[in-house]
DNA sequence: CTCTTCACG
DNA sequence: ACGTACGTGAAGAGC
């Protein structure tokens, strides 16, 4: 038997389209070309070659007009046009196909479809041959035979029919689909049907009577209503019918053995995805096509490094993670050449140069790099990477992204390091930092976020790098104490859970725990998630806390098992041989300007109960003591400033328990009466706020309904009327130019605003409102960060700045410094930035990092 | 690799 | 009628 492989094209194309259109960011290539559909069209592709392994294989498409209009004018009217980001795409997946060695097919004014039947009916009269159609339609499912199967696509895998499994479901013959069409008609294609009849009527009728012609053949026998309706709509029912057949003479010029899959890895191919910036998809294509080549000089000793002004250099690194890390060689490109330093001749040529302006990518990188070998690298003048993230362009953490989006083709990081020689390789980055630094430069001061680049950002990489390279002091043996205690109490209830829930399963498994709670113990609360599973978070178990004792017993176990495995036994693959942790701040990641932090991220180690806060006493200082310092309320300040509201202004600069305050004015009493219940909810309506409220959110956060919670923002609106006309105006704005700005210019372009769907602008709208505030606060502390830095230097402190968490400094402080230090970092977070409320900061020293605050 | 859950501001 | 608060990272399960 030979196999051959049915593909619907446009359906593919639909369906991948409509899979991401709809999430927000339509996925668009650096020109702007939309590529959402053709990415998704290339993956599945790709899987159905792996998975089919066919020897024959055609894909089908739409084209011109279809005679079906001609019979039925009415034929797909009322479905919405081909949107034009999609219609864009059509002729590159046909260009993609020839190019990966498979044939497609198209015939004005026949539809995918009618070309697929086709090819389905010579499989059915060739005994040589059996078929696999692939497509989401059901209606394809009429073609099924004997030897031919449909693998119906599914929003999560897929479903293989041939004619037993078909009959099996759907208790009719496969061809009963289009008498299915003519009874129950199709909305998507405007094809009538009989009104009144659905698909579950038409299949129960379809069972008894086989077919249209037979239903009307035995009419008498169908009583009331049903037969008025099946009487009322005769013409349509064979009319439907007949249109939702699939015509199988298409007239087509080929046999099977045109239609050959011939495997194809070639430029073309390589071509196109490189023009579509499918980078993932060219590291799968096999063929090697040439890289970009460049002249260059290998130096034998540093002086062979020709003297000028400005120098671009890059340094490539074992791992990625370069606390890990060595350096593996160095490029230098200068206006004129371009040199490779190999690593034991990095620190001379460094020396050469180190006083010349210097520009790089990812300089904390390399800082931290060179510091390892007790190099004090000086700050560059430009870091490529970062001026593209400010730039809103994909800053990803391996140039070869922005290099292959710009005309080069170079190896990604992940197969350049298996490489032998690099050489070449690192000279084309250097030479591309040099060329580009220019255009970004003016692109940025266009942006009128050049003083955001140099003020900010990049004095930040090297004070990040500072605090990386040094590093947070852990004492392990306090890690392992509470971890062997902890786990001794999961076995327990581990065996207190199976007890009572009558066997054992796997607790952490919230498939099988779903299973146990709703099933099997009938407890109430059993939401499904999208997934069709149970929902068995944290809010719907509190809410059965009580109902059964099982309950608390799985709170405390997830409790226990996640401080264990992130937190407890996690941390401890991060402590280094100096018995420290080295954490890696993301500059470039997120979309409001805040830092992240990873392996490990030290930014979210546990502090709001007291169990898991207990983990910060491994944290202990090299030197004396900690020192830490948060901002009060500082994105509830910047509101303040941003909006003009003078209510706030003033509330802020009487120090005012904010929260507090504001329950007074809601609940129109002194602010001594206020409870803690009434501070609370103050407090989740200021939280709204500052997210862009829904009252539904609100509600469900409190657990009050909803229009208790919209009378609660309405209240708030109208006791600060300057935050609604400063949320109602940014929303104004970022719809009219499509982005938003910090109060120190960071943009921020918001996609989401222009989505078709309602929910997604909706979100839109909340991070134009959120995005100036959090960004705005992330911007102050970079500032005061900064100046912290030159403060310390300035003073000649041993004592180190070590964590940054998004309001908070942590500071390993010397003893005698204790004093200076807390009066230069509360001096320089206060008093960074003139706003229109003054900036609060509490701070604390103590033994270790629980102990400070 | 994606989903769910849960840790932080 | 829909689904519902912003920004993150890590681990385990299960496909």
């Amino acid at each position: 038997m030979k196999k051959v492989i049915l593909v619907d094209g446009n359906n593919l194309m639909f369906r991948s389209y409509y899979a991401t259109a709809y999430n927000g960011n339509t996925m668009k290539n650096s020109k702007g070309f939309p590529t959402n559909a053709l990415y998704g069209f290339v993956r599945m592709m790709n899987t159905i070659i792996s998975e089919e392994n066919p020897s024959y294989i055609a894909v089908a498409f739409d084209i011109g007009t279809n005679f079906r209009h001609e019979k039925y004018d009415a034929y797909k009217a009322g479905r919405i046009a081909m949107p034009d980001e999609l219609k864009m795409q059509m002729p590159i997946a046909r260009q993609i196909l020839t190019a990966m060695g498979i044939k497609y097919l198209e015939l004005e004014p026949y539809e995918a479809d009618d070309i697929i039947g086709t090819l389905a009916k010579w499989a059915d009269q060739d005994p040589e041959y059996d078929a696999t159609i692939i497509s989401s339609d059901k209606d394809l499912l009429q073609l099924i035979s004997d030897v031919v199967e449909v693998k119906l696509l599914k929003q999560k895998g897929h479903i293989r029919y041939n004619k037993a499994s078909f009959k099996e479901e759907w208790g009719i013959e496969p061809i009963r689909i289009i008498d299915l069409k003519g009874l129950a008609g199709d909305s998507s294609d405007n094809i009538p049907g009989v009104k009144g009849i659905g698909d579950k009527t038409a299949l129960t009728l379809l069972q008894k009577y086989d077919s249209v012609e037979g239903i009307y053949d035995h009419i008498e026998e169908i009583k009331g209503k049903l037969q008025e309706k099946l009487l009322a709509d005769r013409h349509n029912a064979f009319m439907s019918k007949e249109i939702a057949t699939i015509f199988r003479d298409v007239p087509l010029n080929i046999t099977f053995e045109d239609i050959q899959y011939q495997p194809n890895n070639n430029r073309e191919l390589y071509d196109i995805y490189r023009d579509l910036e499918f980078y993932s998809l060219i590291k799968d294509t096999v063929e090697t096509t040439p890289s970009t080549t460049i002249d260059y000089i290998t130096i034998n000793s540093a002086s062979e490094i020709a003297s000028s002004s400005e120098y671009a250099f890059y340094i490539e690194a074992s791992e990625e993670n370069y606390h890990r890390a060595h350096i593996l060689g160095m490029s230098i490109s200068t206006k004129d050449a371009n040199y490779y330093v190999a690593p034991n001749l990095i620190i001379p040529v460094l020396n050469e140069i180190k006083d010349k302006t210097l520009y790089t990518y990812d300089f904390k990188k390399n800082y931290v790099l060179l510091q390892k070998l007790n190099y004090p690298l000086p700050l560059a003048n430009f870091d490529l990477m970062i001026a593209l993230y400010l730039l809103n362009y994909n800053a990803k953490e391996d140039i070869a992204y922005a290099m292959n989006s710009n005309g080069y083709n170079i190896e990604f990081y992940e197969n350049l390091i298996k490489n032998t020689d690099i050489s070449s390789t690192l000279c084309l980055k250097s030479r591309f930092i040099f060329d580009t630094r220019d255009k970004y430069i003016i692109e940025l001061k266009q942006e009128e976020m050049f003083d955001l680049f140099m003020n900010i950002e990049m004095p930040l990489t090297k004070v990040l790098g500072k605090m990386e390279y040094e590093g947070i002091r852990v004492d392990k043996n306090i890690l392992i104490a509470m971890s062997d205690d902890m786990h001794q109490k999961i076995s327990v209830l581990e065996q207190e859970i199976y007890e009572l829930a009558g066997e054992e399963f796997n607790i952490s498994s919230p498939k099988q725990l779903g299973v146990i709670l709703f099933d099997k113990l009938a407890l109430p609360f059993g939401k499904l998630g999208h997934n069709g599973q149970y929902k068995t978070d944290a809010k719907i178990l509190n809410k059965l806390v009580g109902k059964h004792p099982i309950i608390e017993k799985i709170l405390t176990y997830r409790n226990y098992t996640k401080l264990c495995s992130t937190y407890l036994d996690g941390l401890q693959d991060f402590i280094m041989a100096d018995g420290k942790i080295h954490t890696i701040y993301k500059q470039t990641l997120t979309r409001t300007g805040r830092l992240s932090s990873v392996e490990p991220n030290m930014q979210n180690i546990p502090t709001r109960d007291e169990l898991g806060r207990q983990i910060r006493k491994a944290f202990i200082p090299v030197y004396d003591e900690f020192f830490s310092a948060d901002y009060s309320q500082i994105e509830l300040r910047v509101l303040a400033h941003i909006s003009h509201e003078d209510a706030l202004i003033n509330a802020f600069k009487q120090d005012a328990d904010i929260h507090t305050k504001v329950a007074a004015d809601i609940y129109g009493i002194k602010e001594s009466e206020v409870t803690k219940d009434q501070r609370r909810t103050a407090k989740a309506v200021i939280f709204g706020i500052v997210y862009g409220i829904s009252g539904f959110g609100l509600g469900e956060n409190l657990e009050v309904s909803f229009n208790e919670a919209k009378q609660f923002i309405d209240k708030y609106y109208e006791l600060y009327p300057g935050v609604k006309k400063y949320m109602d105006n940014i929303i104004q704005e970022a719809h009219a130019s499509g982005v938003v700005r910090t109060l120190y210019k960071r943009k921020r372009v918001i996609d989401e605003l222009n989505n078709k769907n309602y929910m997604i602008r909706q979100m839109g709208e909340r991070i134009a409102l959120n995005t100036p505030i959090q960004g705005s606060a992330a911007d102050i502390i970079k500032m005061a960060m900064i100046k912290v830095d030159q403060e310390f230097e300035k003073n000649h402190l041993k004592s180190k700045m070590l964590l940054q968490v998004h309001d908070e400094l942590v500071f390993d402080v010397q003893e005698a410094e204790k004093e200076l230090v807390s009066k230069i970092v509360t001096d320089c977070m206060e008093n960074i930035v003139d706003l229109a409320v003054p900036l609060k900061v509490s701070h604390d020293f103590g033994k270790d990092w629980y102990d400070a605050k």
